[in-house]
DNA sequence: TAAGATTGAGTCTTCAATCTTC
DNA sequence: GAAGATTGAAGACTCAATCTTA
């Protein structure tokens, strides 16, 4: 740590994380999209969803996650609730604001999709990767994330 | 390795990775956006033809960086054409084919996002990762890259 | 007939402006 | 006036169809 200039060993490790990032992200797409009709990006907002409070959250909570703008989140929620994954209702607290809530039938989409997904994660990524190598990422990464949070 | 399902180590560094790449990858743009006014996606052409042999590549080349489509890279090309980065030439030894080549101006924009970009890794990525961090790192992503590509 | 590149149509995203509630 | 969410207009991306050369 505390260098001053970008060297090979860390250049290369930029590289290839970017190439297996963006490799990865293309083969999970195409596995969920072929195997259960959802593009990921839809996982993700289901995602994000059943990991809530009670499975629903602000229209601006989805958008925080940096996923999409939030005019672009409205209707990329329209299309879900079109769809019936999700469902809108006015916030009581504070009649400006909607909550996202997951329907019964996105539940279950959300299910069958996360085996796919788990299954994507284990056999491209985690089967690659030992014990040992996974805490020195997970270490690593939390610094980069932790840096950026703290300089935002 | 070989391991048969998805254990807890792995996931988290699963998610830290993804986390991660988000985070970098915004702020990497944005500082690219506010110093230089070029976009990331812009620099990353102008770097594939920078490492390219004779600072020239074929349409479909740029387009399997999987950056984007055939179709979006014609598009994209023209606005960098319009901007006067990069210019085409039609391929003599294939007719069908164009050649994307870099234009002084394109050089020397690229020689400056260089500079922030190169420190933007630094700054945000590579201070925080060790040089034997990094060197796990790269080994992993290269053995995941590798277990796609064989599969593909 | 196939490959390289472009174009047309439709979809999705973004920025800025707007409406509603605080 | 400010925050939450949506809408309008413009820009950008994708798929499929087209044009040109091999």
């Amino acid at each position: 740590m505390q260098k001053t200039s970008l060297d090979r060993v860390q250049f290369d490790a930029w590289r290839s994380f970017l190439v297996a990032h963006a490799a990865l992200i293309d083969r999970l797409g195409e596995e969920m999209e072929s195997e259960t009709e959802l593009p990921l990006t839809w996982y993700e907002v289901l995602l994000l969803l059943n990991e809530s409070e009670g499975a629903q959250l602000r229209m601006h909570e989805l958008a925080e996650s940096r996923l999409l703008s939030r005019s672009a989140m409205t209707r990329f929620i329209d299309r879900m609730e079109a769809a019936g994954l999700v469902g809108r209702v006015t916030c009581d607290a504070d009649r400006r604001g909607t909550f996202v809530t997951m329907t019964e039938l996105g539940r279950g989409r959300f299910r069958e999709a996360a085996v796919v997904h788990l299954r994507g994660i284990e056999e491209h990524f985690a089967r690659h990767v030992t014990d040992a190598e996974a805490e020195v990422l997970a270490a690593s990464m939390r610094r980069v994330v932790t840096g950026l949070d703290d300089q935002a």
